[in-house]
RNA sequence: GGGCGAUUGGCUCAGUGGUAGAGCGCCUCGUUCACACCGAGGAGGUCACUGGUUCGAACCCAGUAUCGCCCACCA
């Protein structure tokens, strides 16, 4: 463990002539940055005890696109957790990945360098780049120079680094508590072994497997998308009335995709509908191809939508792929990878069908779709006119044309889609994970509910983790799927398109009888499924992982709970069979000032930077704190405008908290010397906050923690520090003018005299010294976690070491201190100070007005409190004749009959 | 169509059974011996709506409306 200094016992600490004269938040992040990193504030001890470790999985941001405030946000929540933990103890392991894997990337290196990929080209070493930067402007395609695959990743990797160095001076800047020296990358040596291993595994235990099977595809990106992936849009289109042939007259099908007729295999209607009863069994023929096709039902044909029977062809939207496969329906595919129809005159089609299909072929599905239509109409065919219509249809999320189903052969892993078993082991993980807040899991449980398949993996893409398989050729040059060729786990990680597998020459790549790599990637979540894998080192550091994993804590999006959190439960069930993380700590959006989700595309995104150097890294990450987990947060520059003054204000109060008593005097922080009844009723009221704080940070609500904390520093400002500080001046300062006429007896000391009591009664100014430092002792530990800057900049004023490697604070020793002093005291005492000010405040005269006689009415049960405080009432609403004190029967106290002092 | 969340003063939000809270903004005043990135005081709300439970409801129940997010023959 960390060396630690002790907690604030009872050492006198001698820094007063530390204290700046001039105090301010400017400068602190780079200042308290840099002496951190110095000081290896945040390095994890990996020889701390396995029971000690608190590990948090964190987000690896996509380095290819840029932070926004969003990030700042919930990279806030979970620093604040990370603090915390760490003061309360435990060794924190907390590392940054980088996401650098995957399309963002690919694009991003497409439009900043000018180039795309072309597996086809040989490697060129030393390639420069025709373009350097997007000036805000992308290199169109058009544009773009043809590159090799290495050199393409060779760039992705440049730009990665570029990038990931930017973000950290960010995260720094912010000041995240992250140990530094250890980051990952998604697309490092390291994590694509992790990766393959993983892969490799599934593999093995019959979890991971390929499957040449009608998917969604994206013909923009010529790649698959799995079901995590899609995003369904409105999409317009048109209804068209087509006519099928039956033995007993016209059979009216409604289709929005005409353009399918030759891949139709099957009409459809729903078990129970009475006006298709008749037709199940028999068969119609298509119009224009004439083919023969049956009448079936199924239950999920919706009898009121459409013309309540509908054609099923392959393939048009999902219910077809259903339909075909429950139905055991011929495939007749006609759509092609590129969105084209099928060049080739399909088998099935024949005679004047096949004739007709000529016309269509090598057409894109919009172009067939004029095509097929203007035959129906004038085969009579289409019943009336299209009438427009307004379907869902779903879209890769970064795509902008409507996604085709085609048949590919396709990498997939179990997750429970197609198996009950797996769904329900699934769903009971989530019943053993802490979300919080604690209604997310609902959102797992939904998904997961709600799978129709298993996950696809595959992406026909170049920049990601290659598949670590190869297939043998037969003699025909046909790979042999069925039996794919592995590595070894220690030659991980390898690229199938560069590497040999074993027993195979290089010479032998695409020859018969030779061997041919797997030439597709990974989808980007079946890396990040395993970040806890990766930052852990399940590959590199067994002993760490041992440590660190199943971690403690995964913080993330509400968005990518059905995505990254699921898909991580996912791998880990598979291949630890435990969670791999006790906590998920869920953060919401951000959303602009007219509650819309924050984004890019609307152009209200601001820069982070720009945000923490304009208010201050403290004062962001106070609006970020202020935030519940889960709970959608406007974005709002007031609230950071709050927190720098309360950053300000923890900088001079503690300041002024700290300037008591002689220049060179040490502080106390000897609870002994505590007597003043106040001054004890302060500790006991800030023992009651740190319980509160306590309780609320152990169970993920650093909001409430943060606002206990503040109401009593303000509190602890406004009142306390008023009351007391003539008291803590001892009279050293002031003129005893002033003061001369304090002179109420102060419980605890024995004196009573025309003098200030302090002066005689050094004591009363002790009293109140300690219990200032006490307090600002603990409050800035409270305050850490949120306002790193600030309190460790007050820390270092008078205290050794690092304020965020103390110990967080123990409300047993305040109480300690406290004793048996009525904890109402600095309520009353407040509250009667308030109404001696309300007095001057209506009479519009300064709070420094003299006030020569005053009635004081105070609530039965505050006068206790009052009495016990009255000297220090009496000097803070600077009383100097006589206060008549009573009781009555009002809410709070009131101050009449005043003669106040004008000069 | 389903799920989840939200609806409290002009704004941002606390408040889960006992006479409505905070900060910002606003109004009035003060102040530069911690803090003008300041201080004090004040005004301002029938807690979205309709029913119900209860001695008592912002809070519990049912329904409605509006907004947000997620999902969508599976729900």
């Amino acid at each position: 463990m960390s060396p630690r200094t002790e907690p604030s016992g009872t050492a006198p600490t001698t820094l007063s002539r530390q204290v700046p004269e001039k105090v301010g938040l400017d400068g602190l992040e780079e200042r308290w940055d840099a002496t951190w990193e110095t000081d290896g504030t945040y390095r994890f001890d990996a020889d701390a005890p396995a029971e000690s470790i608190y590990s948090i999985d964190t987000p690896p941001p996509t380095v290819s696109g840029s932070l926004h405030v969003g990030h700042v946000f919930s990279y806030t929540h979970t620093d604040v957790v990370a603090r915390y933990r760490r003061m309360r103890g435990a060794e924190v392991f907390y590392p940054m990945g980088w996401d650098d894997n995957g399309l963002p990337t690919e694009r991003r290196v497409q439009n900043y360098y000018g180039v795309r990929c072309d597996p086809t080209l040989p490697y060129v070493p030393g390639f420069v780049p025709p373009h350097e930067g997007t000036d805000g402007k992308a290199v169109k395609p058009a544009d773009q120079v043809p590159v090799s695959r290495p050199n393409f990743i060779e760039l992705c990797e440049r730009l990665s680094a570029q990038d990931e160095q930017q973000f950290e001076s960010l995260w720094r800047y912010l000041g995240l508590s992250v140990d530094w020296s250890r980051t990952y990358q998604t697309i490092g040596d390291s994590a694509r072994a992790v990766a393959q291993q993983a892969f490799l595994r599934n593999l093995a235990r019959g979890e991971a497997y390929q499957q040449l099977a009608p998917g969604l595809w994206d013909v923009t990106f010529q790649t698959a998308v799995a079901q995590a992936e899609l995003e369904a849009r409105d999409y317009p289109g048109h209804f068209y009335k087509v006519a099928f042939h039956g033995e007993g007259g016209p059979v009216h099908i409604e289709t929005t995709r005409p353009e399918l007729l030759p891949a139709c295999v099957a009409l459809i209607a729903h078990p129970d509908d009475e006006r298709y009863q008749p037709l199940f069994g028999t068969t119609v023929r298509s119009p224009l191809f004439d083919v023969e096709i049956p009448v079936l039902a199924h239950p999920a044909a919706e009898p009121d939508k459409g013309a309540g029977i509908a054609m099923c062809c392959t393939f048009g939207d999902l219910t077809d792929v259903q339909w075909w496969r429950e139905l055991r329906l011929p495939n007749r595919t006609v759509v092609g990878r590129d969105g084209r129809l099928e060049r080739t005159t399909p088998e099935w089609l024949t005679g004047d069908g096949a004739a007709v299909y000529a016309e269509l072929a090598g057409k894109t599905t919009f172009s067939a779709r004029e095509a097929v239509v203007a035959a129906l109409r004038t085969a009579g065919d289409l019943d009336g006119e299209p009438t427009p219509t307004m379907r869902k249809a779903n879209f890769y999320e970064k795509g902008d044309k409507p996604l085709e189903i085609v048949s590919s052969r396709q990498w997939y892993i179990r997750n429970g889609g197609r198996d009950e078993d797996l769904r329900a082991a699934l769903l009971a993980r989530a019943e053993e994970l802490e979300f919080h807040p604690g209604f997310m899991r609902v959102r797992y449980e939904n998904w997961v509910g709600g799978l129709n398949g298993d996950w696809l993996i595959s992406r026909q893409r170049f920049f990601g983790v290659p598949f670590p398989v190869w297939y043998a050729l037969d003699a025909a040059g046909e790979p042999l799927y069925d039996t794919p060729l592995v590595p070894t786990e220690e030659q991980l990680p390898v690229d199938p398109s560069s590497d040999v597998p074993e027993g195979y020459a290089a010479d032998q790549r695409g020859v018969p009888g030779g061997f041919v790599g797997d030439s597709d990637i990974m989808d980007t979540w079946a890396t990040s499924s395993l970040t806890p894998q990766i930052a852990c080192g399940w590959r590199d550091d067994p002993a760490l992982f041992t440590k660190t994993f199943p971690m403690s804590l995964r913080p993330q999006g509400q968005d990518i709970i059905r995505t990254w959190l699921f898909s991580t439960v996912v791998r880990s069930h598979l291949e630890h069979g435990s969670l791999p993380w006790s906590h998920a700590g869920i953060s919401g959006w951000i959303l602009d000032p007219d509650r819309k989700k924050m984004s890019k595309s609307k152009g209200n995104v601001v820069t982070p930077m720009g945000l923490l150097t304009e208010h201050g890294s403290d004062a962001v990450r106070y609006w970020a704190a202020s935030a519940k987990l889960g709970t959608d947060a406007a974005f709002e520059v007031g609230q950071m405008k709050i927190g720098r003054r309360l950053a300000i204000k923890v900088l001079n109060a503690s300041k002024f908290a700290l300037s008591f008593g002689a220049p060179d005097a040490p502080v106390s922080l000897d609870p002994a010397t505590v007597t003043v009844p106040l001054d004890r009723a302060m500790l006991a009221g800030l023992a009651e906050v740190v319980d509160q704080a306590t309780a609320a940070l152990e169970s993920y609500d650093h909001t409430r923690a943060l606002e206990v904390t503040e109401t009593f520093f303000w509190t602890f400002c406004d009142d306390y520090l008023e009351l007391v500080k003539d008291r803590a001046y001892g009279g050293l300062r002031r003129g005893k003018s002033e003061l001369a006429r304090s002179s109420e007896p102060i419980d605890g000391v024995d004196e009573r005299s025309e003098e200030h009591a302090a002066d005689i009664n050094p004591a009363g100014a002790e009293s109140a010294r300690t219990a200032l430092a006490l307090a600002l002792d603990v409050m800035l530990r409270l305050f850490a976690p949120v306002l790193p800057f600030a309190t460790e900049e007050v820390w270092s004023w008078w205290r050794e070491g690092s304020v965020h490697r103390q110990p967080w604070p123990d409300a047993a020793p305040l109480r300690a201190a406290a004793g048996d002093a009525p904890p109402g005291i600095v309520v009353s005492a407040g509250a009667a100070l308030a109404a001696l000010r309300k007095v001057k405040s209506e009479a519009k005269l300064s709070m420094r007005t003299e006030v020569s006689s005053v009635r004081l009415t105070i609530p039965t049960d505050a006068a206790e409190g009052v009495r016990a405080a009255l000297a220090d009432v009496r000097a803070a609403g600077r009383v100097t004749g006589d206060l008549d004190l009573v009781t009555g029967d009002v809410p709070a106290p009131v101050a009449d009959d005043a003669v106040l002092v004008t000069s």
